[in-house]
DNA sequence: ATAAAATGAGTGATTAATCACTTTTAAATC
DNA sequence: GATTTAAAAGTGATTAATCACTCATTTTAT
């Protein structure tokens, strides 16, 4: 990975988490990474090869966070630990989950893998808490987290301790 | 209004909710819709002019709503009212509720005042309530709106009405 | 010396927007 | 009620700019 191919890689992932992929021009990208707008199709061939790049990079900080988290044997602990991720994700990769996020409501193709995840993490955890309805609770509370990552992506409230606090309460964990 | 004037807009909505704003060309609108490109124009302005037609257009609805939720008195009622809007929002809005969360994560511009009016309208409901924290409780409340609406838009589970029994036994409502 | 890295001018296609022009609508005048 | 008239609705060819992408050439590193 030359220094160039990373300056690539990190000015991409900032214009396309913050004006979005099709509304990000590969010319933009060279000018502030300060390389030729060639350069990027030699190393990443075309604009949709350095999206899937970037995906890709990311996603290894995602599976560390998964496989950390079938370390914990008690159902709480696990619950716990779902529960703080989104108040505590790194800040280096807040431009990641806010693509990660935008893309979801164009390009279907790609992401998914990660909600399905965590979905059954979560049924199985409600299914050993013993919750009369698993299934919908593992459901809402994807959609929970899904909404906990939105506002600290989109409103970075400054009492997210507070809001972590009062879930925390909420499931008793 | 004019019957085209209408079909650009129906067109234009369906596809900006679809491919995004960015990523929809106005010659593709006005080819779905059956019009003549320069006619977009000559009714709004620009392809911009075009999005804040729409925009204001679907926002009556959604004024409509919180008319509506003003006339609950007492608080329990009204904080149920909110929790149910997500789970029956009518099917002809689908588009509109998607253009509105994928405008979200770029243009800051529009949108905003949706999540503030909530927000307060929360915040009231909670001190009333005489919850200890009426602050989070609300800013945490608008993520697991925002969360559900997302799971309806982009997932649609066949077990919406589960997930809905759930978050109101937590809040007792 | 050679292969990989990097350049930047150039490609055709597509973009949002404009233009001169024709057709439709609807009220005003006879 | 027919005729005139002016504004509004609608067209589609055309514009300059921008898009993703290519390629012959130069620079750099080993």
């Amino acid at each position: 990975m030359t220094e160039k191919q990373e300056r690539i890689l990190t000015v991409a992932l900032e214009l396309f988490a913050q004006q979005g992929y099709a509304a990000t021009a590969t010319s933009r990208i060279a000018r502030e990474a300060g390389v030729s707008e060639g350069l990027i199709f030699r190393h990443f061939e075309s604009k949709e090869g350095l999206l899937k790049a970037i995906l890709e990079y990311g996603n290894k900080e995602v599976n560390t966070f998964n496989s950390r988290l079938s370390t914990y044997t008690d159902p709480r602990a696990r619950l716990r630990a779902i529960l703080e991720a989104p108040f505590y994700f790194e800040p280096q990769q807040y431009h990641f989950w806010r693509l990660i996020y935008s893309l979801k409501w164009q390009m279907e193709t790609y992401d998914n893998s990660m909600s399905t995840t965590i979905k059954e993490a979560l049924l199985e955890i409600f299914e050993q808490l013993a919750y009369p309805d698993p299934n919908a609770e593992a459901e809402l509370l994807v959609a929970i987290i899904d909404g906990t990552m939105m506002a600290m992506l989109l409103r970075q409230p400054e009492n997210a301790r507070d809001m972590l606090a009062v879930l925390v309460q909420k499931y008793g964990v």
